[in-house]
Order: structure tokens, then C-alpha cells, then sequence
DNA sequence: CATCTACAAAGAGCCACAGCTTGTG
DNA sequence: GACACAAGCTGTGGCTCTTTGTAGA
């Protein structure tokens, strides 16, 4: 990944894909994401400015520069004079929107989509599919916002990137005030990608109980997990997500890519700390192994070292989020009086979270089901299979045993 | 401070076999 | 190119054992 299009080697790259992991410029995304119905729900987001490496997590408005979490963080997160930019929260999109549609929701764009779309797409124009079809209206309800309903707005006020995931912010990107922000303000449960979690969307009594587990077994775009980094961190932390992220070892690619996230919304959500009720798990774990960085837990952790995968989630272990909570004291630790009286409360919420946690079946995913359904019914010895008509000890089928 | 022991947690490996993939004609 | 067949590979869940790290003496 760099700062050339993956494709056509030519244009600079501004879109980063994941499913494909690949760097794309406007034109080559459109043309590559309009080929089929399952390549338009590709989840996409602009590519970080800074590193040219990682998707862009936000816009700083000061700078006129998108920025992954790492970069934003470093630019920001340590600099008490580029700490107070604003900053547009940049979402993902699916389908496959025209440069000209991006620009219009993402402004900034709109110089660079000039250039892609007068160049490379006239070379790569063969490749396009019916453009009147195709964008902003993939198929099947699925559309570029994740929103099922389709109005007579204009799309681009319902879809693309920077308001799917925040409905309250209408069409607006959302401006993330820094430094302080309270972070109850950070829009609890908002994050509704219909295209991922219709379910979930229809009701809200499911998205009450909306949390991490939810996350793990659904996400598989870590674009929409950054998006809902910042708006679900409130639940996340009352239900003691900190402490599982930093204190299990449990890890697969699936959660890696959700756990990165989260240890990048600590920063995220670092000049909230001195808001007492949902920093105060960030804080109070300031005193527990977890987040003292001395235990092998959360070395493995933090370190993603053992992670496999597809590249996109390994280009994680470099990304700063990670890397920064490495360094030693957090660097957002702050003395907090509250933390004391939260105390009770918090071991409830680790409580509950580590209980449902024990259920949880992380990124397993059963690719057979009828492998499934014939090993859940096999008949074991100590566990490991036995033969047809040999003696067992465990029968699935049976509470009694043969012996 | 270094060493040892006990303990906890996580991961690897094992098992049988239907179904899938691959190679060959 | 399409088809049939054989051989090899894959994935499935529960249990045990090994590995790794921590805490305390």
C-alpha cells in the first residue's frame, strides 16, 4: 500500500478498501467497486494522508489533512497547540459513488476528484458499468449509506461516508470538539449500518445490548468499527471492554481488528478523562495490570505479534494507536477523584462483561454446517472421535454414557 | 535480586469421517 | 470443453496436554 494507486499504478491513491487491501484512487474505486453487487459492498474510506498507508479516521479541519488514527493521535494527541483542531470524523461508504458525488460530501475531495476523474477513468473507462445504475444504488436495498430506506432526498444526504453511521449528525460530518468532550455526548448507541446489522436496526431493544460481543461476531470492516469506536465507547466502558481488551489473550484476526480499534478510541477518547462516569474505567484501570503494560497479557496484546490473517488487519500492528499505549504510562492519565466512587459500579460492569464474555465465540465461524451438525452429534472418547460402533464415553445424542 | 514452586490461562493437538478440492484420463 | 473417477485434503467439537506467564515464598 502507498501513495499510488494500487491499480492503475498512475493516480494517487485517496481510498482505501479493505476487503480488497488495496489503496485506490477515486476513479479506480468506483470502476473496481461497480463491478458486481458483492464488490459494491465493499467498505471503503479515505486513505490517511500522513502515512498513505492506513485508512483515515478523521479530517482535521486546521490542517486540511486526513488522518489515520495513529497520525491523528501523534499530530494531535500529543501537542497541546494541535490538540484543540477540529476534526471531522470520516466514515466509510459502500457502493459506488462518482468522485463528483464524494466531493460533494466530503469537500475536500473535490480538487483531487477532478484530476482522477479527467485522467485515469478515461483510461479505464471500459471498465465502468453502467454509472447511472450502479451509483449510490447498489442492489437489493443494500445502498452506499447502509440505510435501507430510500427517499426522494438526494442521496448523498442519506448516504456515503461521515453521516451513515451518525444519524443525528443529518448530513453534516460531525466536528469532534477537542480536547474536551464529555463522553456521554459520544452518541452511545447510534452506529446503525442497516447493511450489517438490519437487525439490530429494526429493533432497538437488541441495540440496547448492543456491545462488543456484537461486534466481534459481526465486523468485518474496521472502517465501521472506527466509526462506532466513537459512539459506542460509552457502553464499551461500562461494560468493562478495557479490561477485557487488555486482559485476554484471546485474540484472532476478527478481534484484532476490533480491539485495535477500541485501544485506538482509548485515544480517541483521552481528553474526555476528566468526565467522571464513562473515563472513569479508563482511569481506575490505571491501577490494575492491565493497563500498567508490565504483565505478558497485555504485551500480547498490544503488540498484535501473533496475529494472522489477511494484510490488512497484520498493516494493524503498526498502526500508533497500538504503539502508543506501549509506551508506558498512559499518556492521558490524569488524577481523578471519581474514580474511587465508581469503583463498585465498575467491578459489576467487568463482572457482567466477563461473564458474557466467557460466551462468546470470538471469530469463530462454521464454514460447514453439516460438518458441524454431523461432529455435534459424533460420538467421542475423551473428546476425540471414535469410530463407528467402537465404545465411547461421551455421546451427544445420549445424557447416559456406554459405560 | 535470584530462584523455585504453585497456579491460571491459553493454545495446540488428537480423533473419525463426510464433503470438498485437485489431478488424471 | 465436459465428464467421471480416485486420491488427498479440510473442517468439525470436546477433551487433554503442553506452554507461558504471574504471584508468592
Amino acid at each position: 500500500m502507498g501513495y499510488i494507486c494500487d491499480f492503475c499504478g498512475d493516480q494517487r491513491s485517496m481510498v482505501y478498501c479493505r476487503s480488497d487491501a488495496a489503496c485506490l484512487c477515486l476513479s479506480c474505486d468506483r470502476n473496481v467497486h461497480s463491478a458486481n453487487a458483492l464488490s459494491k459492498r465493499h467498505s471503503r474510506t479515505l486513505l490517511c494522508e500522513r502515512c498513505n498507508s492506513q485508512p483515515a479516521f478523521v479530517r482535521c479541519v486546521e490542517e486540511k489533512i486526513s488522518l489515520c488514527q495513529n497520525c491523528d493521535w501523534l499530530g494531535h494527541g500529543t501537542s497541546t497547540s494541535s490538540s484543540t483542531h477540529k476534526r471531522q470524523a470520516i466514515n466509510c461508504y459502500s457502493g459506488c459513488p462518482s468522485a463528483a458525488e464524494l466531493s460533494s460530501i466530503w469537500s475536500f475531495v473535490l480538487d483531487i476528484a477532478a484530476i482522477s476523474e479527467s485522467t485515469c477513468e478515461q483510461e479505464l473507462g471500459l471498465m465502468s458499468i453502467n454509472e447511472n445504475k450502479s451509483v449510490g444504488v447498489p442492489p437489493e436495498g443494500q445502498n452506499v449509506s447502509g440505510s435501507d430506506e430510500v427517499t426522494d432526498q438526494p442521496a448523498l444526504d442519506k448516504s456515503l461516508v461521515g453521516t451513515s453511521s451518525m444519524p443525528e449528525s443529518s448530513s453534516k460530518p460531525r466536528i469532534l470538539d477537542q480536547p474536551a468532550r464529555p463522553a456521554n455526548e459520544c452518541l452511545s448507541k447510534l452506529y446503525c449500518p442497516a447493511t450489517k446489522f438490519p437487525a439490530l436496526c429494526e429493533n432497538d431493544n437488541l441495540y440496547d445490548d448492543f456491545n462488543m460481543d456484537e461486534v466481534d461476531l459481526n465486523l468485518e470492516n474496521y472502517e465501521e468499527l472506527f466509526g462506532m469506536a466513537l459512539s459506542h465507547s460509552e457502553e464499551l466502558f461500562e461494560n468493562g471492554g478495557i479490561d477485557s481488551l487488555f486482559g485476554t489473550k484471546d485474540m484472532s484476526a476478527g478481534d484484532f481488528s476490533c480491539e485495535d480499534a477500541i485501544a485506538a478510541e482509548v485515544n480517541v477518547m483521552q481528553p474526555a478523562c476528566s468526565n467522571a462516569a464513562s473515563a472513569d474505567s479508563i482511569l481506575s484501570t490505571k491501577t490494575e495490570p492491565i493497563l500498567c503494560f508490565t504483565g505478558r497479557q497485555a504485551q500480547s496484546n498490544l503488540s498484535f505479534s501473533g496475529v494472522t490473517g489477511d494484510s490488512s488487519a497484520g498493516d494493524y500492528q503498526d498502526c500508533g494507536a497500538s504503539s502508543m499505549l506501549l509506551m508506558g504510562e498512559p499518556p492521558w492519565f490524569a488524577p481523578c477523584p471519581e474514580n474511587s466512587l465508581q469503583s463498585a459500579n465498575r467491578s459489576n460492569a467487568v463482572m457482567r462483561y466477563k461473564e458474557k464474555k466467557k460466551t462468546r465465540m470470538f471469530d469463530k465461524k462454521v464454514r460447514y454446517a453439516s460438518r458441524k451438525a454431523r461432529a455435534d452429534v459424533r460420538r467421542r472418547v475423551k473428546g476425540r472421535f471414535v469410530k463407528a460402533g467402537d465404545v465411547y464415553d461421551y455421546d451427544p445424542l445420549s445424557t447416559t454414557r456406554s459405560f
